[in-house]
DNA sequence: AAAGTGACTTGTA
DNA sequence: TTACAAGCCACTT
């Protein structure tokens, strides 16, 4: 891993939600606070939306604030995201997923390689 | 240039 | 608790 200072924005978010172990979530502005785009939940969004297919993220890991899935529920995207989710023992009760519980907590050491100092 | 649009967040009621 | 308003920012019309 090395520091991304010299990464794009873009990148610096792809690469932070790249870390985000199996069976874990962060959420939209979490990522962005991490890349160094605080304030830009947004653009992490539109973000994974671009991200190129063979980066293969683990983009069914970002949710929101507030513990539920961004897209509209029971749409196509919405079920697949929390088929995934599912898939690596992520629980979701009445659409809310507890982020105490699942929430993805960097190391120290994983942050002071990552962050855009 | 102005207004609209989101896979967002936070404050307030 | 949920709901709505504002604030937010990068695009797109």
């Amino acid at each position: 891993m090395e520091n991304q200072q010299n990464l794009s924005p873009k990148a610096r978010i792809w690469q932070i939600v790249a870390m985000i172990p199996e069976g874990h979530v962060s959420t939209y502005g979490k990522v962005a606070d991490l890349a160094g785009l605080p304030g830009r939940a947004r653009y992490v969004s539109r973000a994974l939306k671009e991200a190129p297919e063979p980066l293969a993220l683990p983009w069914h890991r970002v949710i929101n604030s507030q513990g539920k899935i961004s897209f509209p529920r029971d749409t196509l995207p919405w079920r697949e995201q929390m088929s995934l989710l599912r898939q690596e023992g992520v629980t979701v009760n009445q659409g809310k997923i507890d982020l105490s519980k699942y929430g993805w907590q960097p190391d120290l050491m994983t942050l002071l390689m990552a962050l855009p100092y």
